[in-house]
DNA sequence: CTTTCTGTATCACAAATACTAATACAGTTA
DNA sequence: TAACTGTATTAGTATTTGTGATACAGAAAG
């Protein structure tokens, strides 16, 4: 599915989340597929099970995915991520963002156009 | 000039650094003002001066302040911060959220209206 | 030149947190 | 019952965090 930089520094758990969140936004995984359970892509990945459990629920929590103990792990269907909690900390994190670029004088145009150019390239798929 | 909140998990460091760039981006900290030196904001603070230089030596990294030996620390300028190094790491954090927030179906529209509007409200001052 | 203020660097240590692992538990399906 | 799921508990190690002490270096003021 994926591989995984032990010499990175960032942790392990954290490089899951990312490469499964890049697989879920670019519509790789579609809605409901099932993912790899914990001790599957444990194995694939030679790591412990209890660290994919950790990089699972921190996704769930996040509303990418959603578990049910004994069937497995599946993707969140839109419909239900879109009022998922921790929508309101992105569009915070967003608003932070935003306000540093604009001290740091970034055209706000060139912002919008960055956005355009994201949600055109993801509608053609 | 602020306070920090011992209760909060988040380290003390990083509360300074978050203050204070709100202090600068805000506004209420100008061009090239002078901010309080390690020793004194430690001893405002009450907590080891060391934590303060951790904090001044992040944000001069990260382009806010610059600090001159024996002078003091003082806020960047926005024509010399305007090609600082992590510019690049922010616009990318930038996307990464704007296509988290598309995979939720947050219209474009909505970040676009954000954008302008904090735009606008900084202009105003 | 001396004093006193700046920032900076280094080393060390304790506490807290993060990270990974081992193991056991619990529910579903066949 | 057997074999698969997710989940919870516990534990050990590694890293981060905050602090402290000390020293160095440059600038300003007297």
């Amino acid at each position: 599915m994926f591989q995984l930089d032990i010499r990175e520094r960032k942790p392990l758990y954290e490089q899951i989340k990312e490469k499964m969140k890049t697989l879920i936004i670019s519509g790789a995984l579609k809605s409901d597929e099932k993912i790899p359970s914990v001790r599957e892509l444990a194995q694939s990945l030679t790591i412990n099970p209890n660290t994919i459990q950790k990089a699972y629920k921190d996704l769930e929590t996040e509303g990418f995915i959603y578990s049910v103990r004994a069937k497995g792990s599946f993707v969140t269907p839109l419909e239900q991520s879109k009022n998922y909690p921790g929508r309101d900390k992105l569009k915070q994190e967003f608003e932070k963002i935003v306000s540093e670029l604009m001290y740091l004088k970034e055209p706000q145009e060139q912002l919008i156009a960055l956005i355009k150019n994201i949600y055109e390239k993801k509608e053609v798929k």
